[in-house]
RNA sequence: GCGCCCGUAGCUCAGCUGGAUAGAGCAUCUGUCUUCGGAACAGAGGGUCGGCGGUUCGAAUCCGUCCGGGCGUACCA
């Protein structure tokens, strides 16, 4: 690709004199294995017929790449089209899983994704923010870079004060050894019931807010004390341990580990103190009594940092999150990634951070995507407990899974949420059809597995019979040209971090094996040594693919 | 009001650094097939690419405008 790149450049400027952006793009299979519209771009700037530039180019092009082209042709209103010749394709096919981006090579970059805040559920957007973020880590880490995943929550906050407020009515006050009482395995259902509890309690019952109030200073008051031992603290302490066991055993069934967590309470004393000192030096700018970051020179919005109680908003925290992560790892790119709504919210962050560490914001870039929403109902409104949880959308897989195929295949499950997560390009919302995502036949996730599975398996039958591609028929060439296309798919995939177009390949690949193997036997024909070739590196091909995306590429299912 | 995002077949989505007849899956209909795991393959119908204007040899793609939907718009995140 990279070759026939420059050799086309090369082409132009002598023949032509002059440069041109040469795009090769993979047409139609009737067209060729490469095709450029140089020709129709050269014809408008030098003013002369574009078939005419088209053949000249096509020509000398010809000449240039020898015998690693069968034919170029020029087609249409002047595009020149290229056929390899079956060694190149060949080769292309063989280094497919070999050759990968280099666009991070040897760089350290840090991702943020996910983000929950201890004392609350996790609901369908973690669940969608934990499969995109590592998949896009993921990319990063295929294209050399040294990763670095992260998570950012808050562990303290109006959300832990209702959260601690129902606790203790149900522990019948500060009484940290009645938690013992409560079973391992029902901790995270349980402090997910308080939240909603005191969810309410702040909503209807005018006392209750007042005393939830009063408890989210007291959780403040035990950072500033450094108070583990009080009923209280214990408390504290211990259910927010118990929020990081229940994330941790989540992402561990999903299989999207995290290598830090940073707590909100820790990022908070650098957010603060950053945020006063550029005060001093006319960054930010007192206004009402709180500290806010004007945006508008910059068409931007102003946002508060401090607000006039002088707690730090989360705009601070995440001033300090960004330092705390350049301390601790010195990335050449931070990658976060969040909803939607805080596309503008962060604009205005890193436009601050920016006037004071221009080396920080410079290197951080912020990608959002839209919500998850459940075909067929369930509502995610409101914080009044009804709310779409992250397994009620692995449950509802389940149960289609179950439905479908009769079996409970965990591995399937997860292949199916994630891979109808990742199909969609980034940005907008997506609608989860369970029913659809489990689904056998179509684009989804269990049909690739299954698509692997097969070819192993048929690997597994002829095992220790040789392999190896030296020509190609028609069908078999088909195939192979859509193996060596991996490395570019992957390269596109990782300039924009997005990892949609590997689901779109992969999916494109399956069918083109299925078309392959429909029409050719591989087993006991005479030219089964290229065939068991090709299905292992349509095999490899495909599981790289998979593992990329986070999803499973098992032998047999 | 202002800002950002979105609007492509009945449904869910690709395609968007402008290019060759707008592509898939599901659903509907028709074929193939005594299956190297058929969870397949071949084919048909179905589209004013939200509307209108502009730039261009060429626009789903760029620009303007309008309509529709979502989000944001100072002490929540």
């Amino acid at each position: 690709m990279e070759e026939m790149q420059k050799a086309l450049e090369r082409v132009i400027r002598n023949v032509f004199g002059t440069d041109v952006k040469v795009e090769l793009s993979r047409p139609d299979a009737q067209f060729g294995d490469y095709a450029t519209n140089a020709a129709l771009q050269l014809a408008g700037r030098l003013k002369r017929n574009p078939r005419e530039v088209a053949g000249e180019l096509a020509a000398k092009l010809s000449e240039e790449l020898g015998d690693r082209v069968r034919e170029v042709s020029i087609a249409g209103p002047g595009f020149v089209n290229i056929t390899l010749s079956d060694s190149v394709l060949i080769g292309q096919a063989l280094a497919a899983t070999a050759s990968k981006p280099q666009n991070y090579k040897g760089q350290v970059v840090v991702t943020e994704y996910s983000d929950p805040n201890p004392f609350k559920v996790l609901h369908a957007g973690h669940l969608y923010t934990s499969v995109v973020g590592f998949a896009i880590s993921n990319l990063v880490e295929a294209a050399g870079g040294e990763i670095h995943r992260v998570n950012f929550g808050g562990d303290v906050g109006l959300h832990v004060g209702k959260t601690m407020w129902a606790i203790l009515k149900e522990l019948g006050g500060e009484h940290p050894e009645k938690l013992a009482d409560i079973p391992e395995g029902q901790r995270a259902e349980w402090m997910a019931k308080c939240y909603v509890a005191g969810t309410n309690a702040y909503e209807d019952d005018e006392p209750a807010k007042a005393e939830i109030v009063e408890l989210n200073k007291r959780v403040y008051q035990l950072f500033a004390s450094n108070d583990h031992d009080s009923p209280f603290a214990q408390i504290y302490w211990t259910c927010r341990e118990w929020s990081y066991d229940y994330f941790n055993a989540f992402y561990a069934r999903i299989g999207t580990p995290f290598e830090k967590y940073y707590p909100e309470s820790e990022v908070a004393d650098l957010g603060l103190k950053t945020v006063r000192e550029q005060l001093e030096k006319g960054v930010f700018k007192d206004s009402d009594g709180a500290v806010v970051f004007e945006g508008e020179p910059y068409g931007l919005h102003t946002r508060v940092f401090i607000n006039s109680h002088n707690i730090p908003t989360y705009e601070a925290k995440d001033v300090g999150l960004i330092m705390h992560k350049w301390q601790d790892y010195h990335f050449k790119k931070s990658v976060i990634i969040t909803g939607n709504e805080q596309e503008q919210y962060m604009a205005v962050v890193l436009k601050a951070v920016e006037q004071f560490a221009p080396e920080m914001a410079a290197a951080t870039s912020h990608l959002t995507h839209g919500i998850v929403k459940l075909k067929g109902g369930v509502k995610m409104s409101s914080r009044k407990g009804n709310i779409l949880r992250a397994v009620d959308v692995l449950d509802v897989a389940h149960q289609a899974n179950k439905k479908a195929t009769g079996r409970d295949d965990e591995q399937a499950v997860l292949g199916a949420v994630k891979y109808a997560f990742l199909k969609n390009r980034i940005g907008a919302d997506i609608l989860y059809d369970p029913e659809e995502s489990v689904s056998l036949e179509g684009n989804s996730g269990p049909y690739l597995q299954y698509a692997h599975a097969r070819a192993r398996s048929i690997l597994t039958k002829a095992e220790g019979a040789e392999r190896n591609i030296a020509d190609l028929d028609e069908a078999e060439r088909q195939l192979a040209r859509k193996i060596g296309e991996y490395p570019e798919v992957l390269q596109k995939a990782v300039n924009e971090l997005l990892p949609h177009h590997i689901c779109t390949y992969l999916y494109e690949l399956a069918q083109e094996f299925n078309r392959f193997y429909e029409k050719s036997k591989v087993i006991g024909d005479p030219r089964q040594a290229t065939r068991l070739k090709l299905v292992e590196l349509y095999a490899s091909t495909l599981k790289d693919g998979l593992n990329l995306l986070g999803i499973s590429a098992p032998d047999k299912m």
